[in-house]
DNA sequence: ATGAAAGCGCTAACAC
DNA sequence: GTGTTAGCGCTTTCAT
């Protein structure tokens, strides 16, 4: 592995002219930045990163900025994975900003106001309110500096990396899950349990991969849906008249519980639900076999490779994948505890 | 963060002295050892990796002891994810030493004898053999230096790191993927598609595993078992008469393809089938609809994952974990391609 | 048993 | 526009 000192030998140059190029200080004849980068191509240079890092002893700064946990059971996952990689990060100059909004639309903006004066290297974010995050992406991005999404993606924005499942998909396999029942007829309770602020994409991007499912498999006829729209994820709404002849229920968000404690109160049986994320009383219902199937969207590890990702391209300038798409993980009750 | 040279003055010793004491090298008063060790507790010393690593400028070479790939499919993925892990910490020092044998005894005990001579810092390795990786370990271990088991566990073996799945669990897990059919009477054929040399104690298990899920499911007394043996995975041995009145196929290994290919050729349908891993040929006869669910290892994780905690030992001195099992991965159709 | 000091490769400040 | 050099924190050799 060749050095800088040993560059600028062979160039006849000093390590400093070899430096300032390296890292496009300016300053320097054309003629040396030739003469210096052919010689770095042909020698393959890579930089030390230990002699870099000891020399440079500069702290990244990643901001974070996330939901509040209070009462969200969910958002402390990709946290937890922040911390872990913080963690084994920090020891290489990574510090984490944590930056925590309520979950509400003002609660963000007025958060959002700040972050945008924070002085850092990098963002891990998430964009729950579709509208205000374009907003302040549009904003964060005059900074030039890396931005990671994690849970749920906006794809018309350009430059950001994502990391997270591919809504789409994840209810394609939710509707093959619910085609494992083999009946005559079937009938397919869709309900959406939703709050009013919350960014729709999401669950309706996993409910039109759901129906493609059943567009794809023609032969399935025998599978008849309805949908049900549960605002404000009010229990009171539900009704026991609603389950009458329903085979399979998908719940295209974490809040499959509220049906699952609804269908057990009002004993219920024998109806086969698919729903998402491993909360607690998720878990609990799945363990008691009220739900039977879960779909994981690791938000833990979307937290932890968030971090690992700025850390990659910043620490390291390792080159990154923009997009990566977590595997859709079917969770069973004999599986769910091996989730990490 | 403290450093050595702070310590050395809190102390009233040389940086030498101080780096006597951190390494155990002797030759150090003991009353400079407490003392020095005293100011370490108080101000939490961590040495600096960065400096650590560029004034040591040590190579780590790892081990690498697996059977060969030569129409072994299943062993390139594992290799990958070590390349993988290679090419991401080579710049830390790690440098792998590939030693490879044929899928038989003879081979194996060759190139133990080998391996055993090499000088390097840590080791993984994948006990196919039991009896002959035992012994090889116990002469081994002698070396003092950190051990990976990777694929299959020893669990009798002390002091031997081991990444991988829990074959009892997976089987319990597959008789539970077996179990969603419902239907009056269910015929259930096992099917040890064997080779004379492995390792039998991995499929023991998930067959094991497999009953225990009956046994702990008393209800399920529709579930009726045939276990079929067949001897070094010959097709030849199949015939329809085994597959009438079938109604779900567990294969406790990756040869599930092959019995899979029997029942395209013979026009025999509608048998629910589970086996293992995620080769080309299984991938083929999932996508086809032949094979309902593969149970996938992730041995490219598990290669990564070895090298990966041999870094982090050896060369960041970070603790890990002892035994990190995978978890267990449900594929199907539709989300087998989001598993990397 | 202990201290002094060179050097690992890179960065950045300073001098010319 | 270019060269020089101190210093990052640790390891290791050599001297005492």
């Amino acid at each position: 592995m060749i050095t800088i000192k040993k560059i600028a030998e062979i160039a006849n140059v000093s390590p400093g002219t070899v430096d300032r190029i390296i890292h496009n200080r300016g300053q320097v004849s054309q003629e040396n930045v030739d003469k210096v980068n052919a010689i770095i191509k042909e020698y393959g240079f890579k930089k030390n990163i230990f002699a870099s890092n000891l020399a440079f002893n500069k702290k990244f700064r990643f901001v974070v900025f996330l939901p509040k946990n209070e009462g969200l059971e969910y958002w402390q996952a990709p946290i937890d994975g922040i911390e872990k990689a913080s963690e084994e990060f920090s020891r290489f100059g990574v510090i984490i900003d944590y930056n925590f909004y309520k979950y509400d639309s003002v609660s963000f903006k007025k958060m959002a106001l700040k972050v945008l004066t924070l002085d850092c290297d990098g963002l891990l974010f998430a964009p729950i309110f579709k509208e205000d995050s374009i907003l302040f992406l549009d904003e964060f991005k005059k900074k030039k500096i890396p931005i990671v999404m994690i849970d749920s993606n906006i794809k018309e924005i350009e430059g950001v990396s994502y990391i997270g499942q591919d809504a789409f998909k994840s209810g394609y396999l939710a509707a093959r899950l619910i085609s494992f029942a083999k009946k005559e007829e079937n009938k397919v309770l869709i309900i959406k349990l939703t709050r009013e602020i919350e960014n729709t994409s999401v669950y309706l991007q996993r409910i039109k991969g759901f129906y493609s499912f059943f567009e794809d498999h023609v032969d399935l006829t025998n599978f008849k849906f309805t949908e049900i729209n549960i605002e404000n994820s009010d229990v009171n709404k539900l009704n026991t008249k609603m389950f009458e002849g329903v085979d399979s229920i998908f719940i295209p968000n974490s809040r499959t519980h509220i049906v699952a404690q609804f269908l057990m109160e009002n004993k219920i049986k024998g109806i086969r639900i698919v729903g998402y994320d491993l909360l607690k009383k998720n878990i609990q219902f799945l363990e008691e076999g009220t739900i039977d199937f879960l779909i994981n969207q690791k938000p833990e590890e979307q937290g932890y490779l968030g971090i690992s990702h700025l850390y990659k391209k910043l620490v390291l300038n390792e080159e990154v994948e923009e997009t990566f798409y977590m595997p859709l993980e079917i969770i069973i009750k004999e599986n769910y505890y091996t989730s990490q």
